[in-house]
DNA sequence: AAGGGACACAACCGCAATTTG
DNA sequence: TCAAATTGCGGTTGTGTCCCT
């Protein structure tokens, strides 16, 4: 639908320049009909191996790095095609909030979905719908006694941080929002918390409730303090199946880290959590692994540590509950059709 | 109807990390 | 231990299509 296939497209290799040894000549450009079906057929016959082998077994005159991209991109039978649906973008930007331009990351969260798709989506159309609502501000935006904040303003927070990282400033891992007075000298940062906090509460409440416990999230901008308060049955929250997280006596809070994956070297490194598909929320059950605890007794406690974007320690709080939710479980997104 | 800008998205590029021999 | 090969990722490009003038 886009370039037509082109025969003449022929160069050398594409990692590095190319290996002048190679005497077949590599296509390049869009892959024809007849390409894409002899992928397919060898891919399901043989699955997944060397990817220079798959190119060459299957009589592709194509690079093994162009055959893993279509295959991965575009011919994958698990794929889901088609219009990102309000869910999934509201799913991306919320996703897009905590990880940054992790695209890969945020298209694990979002089964069907490729980070090339989630990258085009987000740089095509969310990106620019971002900058016309921080060039034309919600008259809404300002209206702090509303206490439902919309899907604009999570938009526009993650937008406003998103081009302020792209001005080449950066905010602190991790800032302290119980330290940071609304009357602070740094207005800016101050409207970056306070719309990020906004922004984000009703997603974290949202998916929260998604789990059918009693758990709640909330932020609490004006007192320049996130607070997260979680009931839960008795001393258990819970996925779907999983143990999602726990209250030891009504003080302490075991977090389990979902398999957010490479955020940051800290929790790389400090976590063996389990690959298995089918644990969801990779429960890990070493003592190391006491994340956070939480006094949660006389109405929860003052948190203010708000990661934003870079690394997430483990042991921390706040969007790190954003992270634990496996989005892929929440009933309300359609990944199946 | 034609021209041109905006949009959407497949695919390429370069780099870094990881694996392999 | 090291170099080469492979894999994976994010940024960018190129082009068909849509829509407006």
């Amino acid at each position: 639908m886009m370039r037509k296939p082109d025969p003449t497209a022929v160069k050398g290799g594409i990692n590095g320049g190319g290996s002048s040894s190679n005497t077949n000549k590599l296509r390049k450009g869009l892959w024809s009909p007849e390409e894409d079906d002899k992928l397919i057929n060898y891919m399901l016959t043989n699955g997944q191996g060397c990817w220079s082998d798959v190119a060459r077994n299957a009589g592709l005159q194509r690079c093994g790095k162009s055959c893993r991209l279509r295959w991965i991109n575009y011919l994958r039978p698990d794929l889901k095609r088609g219009a990102f649906s309000p869910q999934e973008e509201e799913v991306i930007v919320h996703l897009h909030s905590i990880l940054g331009n992790r695209w890969s990351q945020i298209a694990a969260r979002l089964p069907g979905r490729t980070d090339n798709e989630i990258k085009n989506f987000w740089n095509s159309t969310i990106k620019k719908r971002l900058k016309n609502l921080s060039s034309t501000p919600s008259p809404n935006a300002s209206d702090s006694s509303n206490s439902e904040p919309n899907k604009k303003d999570v938009m526009a927070a993650a937008g406003f941080m998103s081009s302020m990282q792209e001005q080449g400033i950066n905010f602190p891992m991790y800032m302290d929002l119980s330290s940071t007075s609304s009357t602070s000298n740094s207005s800016l940062q101050s409207m970056v918390l306070n719309q990020t906090c906004n922004s984000l509460a009703p997603v974290l409440e949202h998916d929260l409730n998604m789990f059918g416990s009693a758990a709640a999230g909330y932020f609490n901008p004006a007192a320049a303090s996130c607070v997260t308060q979680v009931g839960v049955n008795s001393d258990n929250f819970y996925g779907e199946n999983e143990i999602f997280g726990s209250v030891d006596n009504g003080v302490e809070r075991e977090i389990y880290v979902p398999p957010l994956e490479n955020i940051g070297e800290n929790l790389k490194t400090e976590n063996t959590y389990d690959r298995n598909i089918n644990n969801p929320f990779n429960i890990i059950s070493s003592s190391n692994h006491n994340i956070k605890t939480e006094n949660l007794a006389g109405g929860g406690a003052a948190v203010g540590n708000i990661w934003l974007g870079e690394e997430l320690k483990v042991g921390e709080w706040d969007l790190e509950d954003l992270m634990k939710l496996d989005v892929s479980s929440l009933p309300f997104l359609d990944f199946q059709s």
